[in-house]
DNA sequence: TCTTGAGTTCAAAAAATATTGAACTGAGCC
DNA sequence: GGCTCAGTTCAATATTTTTTGAACTCAAGA
């Protein structure tokens, strides 16, 4: 398991590189893209030593960068057949479907369940507004938000189903 | 057209911060959440005066702020009937399919496209590997991104249609 | 042609975000 | 108990992103 080597060859580091530009999208530091990519081109499970090693990154960003990708269900540990291993070893998860439901569940879910508690104070603002007409065109556009999460959110699990295949 | 109040009453702060935190999430600058918010809520169409007297930002974060938002088509000038108007007044576009679709073509697809060539890149370097096992492996590997993309492009219509009820 | 003013540009400043590294924790071995 | 070492934490630092504001452009009116 591991690696021994002390460097990445040209490969990998395109491949690293096209992990950080991914990542970016996603709104997730460079260092989880250049974990996650530096797994997913290894053909061993590797250990947060190999990650500071092969990627020159420090040991905070790697233990960090890997509880991310561990929230994220993008990372999962490999089994340590040698019984008596005290470092831990990590795999990638490669399944697109499963990638992007932990980003539903992690990143977006939360925005959108804060997004409806907001929605319910706005509401409540909006009702103590006096004069009517101003009243009402306010609470259509607050009607309309609270559409598009409603929509949002149905049109998440049919994402994550449709990516299934 | 416009508004002379001088600043923004604690309603309409309320939904210019929602919008933040909104765009946040995609990636966008603040400014451009505080503009699309405000018009938003706004019964009439606003300048870029409007946005930096109620907002309190510069003209130029205005001007940059409403660049973007005419790209993604999140914003339109309202037709100027009274005649001699120098001033550009804009109003929002509050369809979620069309924002979803500005989203999807100036932010995505971009990156699906860069991506794509990045990968024939990197089916060329895999090509050069040596050793016939690594290059199997590795060669599996770019062929999985290269599913997981053509699964992202055959998905994007389909989210942008389910929006549009 | 000169003046006005709406809007743009972009280098510099400010703010937000990510990374570092040294101190710390705690599990396991002797 | 004391030692080792894998991994965590977090304040300080570095980097990136966003905003600012002053100089500029350009169209229209006088």
């Amino acid at each position: 398991m591991g690696t021994g080597t002390r460097e990445l060859d040209a490969l990998g580091r395109q491949v690293v590189d096209f992990f950080v530009d991914g990542v970016r999208v996603l709104g997730l530091p460079p260092s989880v893209g250049q974990i996650y990519g530096l797994l997913f081109i290894s053909r061993t499970p590797l250990s947060l030593d190999d990650f500071v090693r092969l990627l020159r990154i420090s040991k905070g960003s790697a233990s960090q960068g890997l509880r991310m990708l561990k929230g994220l269900g993008a990372v999962r540990e490999a089994d340590d057949h040698n019984g008596a291993e005290r470092r831990v070893y990590y795999e990638p998860a490669v399944e697109l479907k499963r990638l992007v439901g932990g980003f539903i569940r992690e990143q977006i879910r939360p925005h959108l369940d804060s997004g409806k508690s907001k929605i319910t104070r706005l509401y409540r603002s909006a009702d103590l507004i006096d004069d009517a007409s101003q009243r009402q065109f306010v609470t259509e556009r607050i009607e309309r938000i609270d559409h598009w999460m409603r929509s949002s959110s149905r049109v998440l699990p049919v994402v994550q189903k449709l990516l299934g295949k």
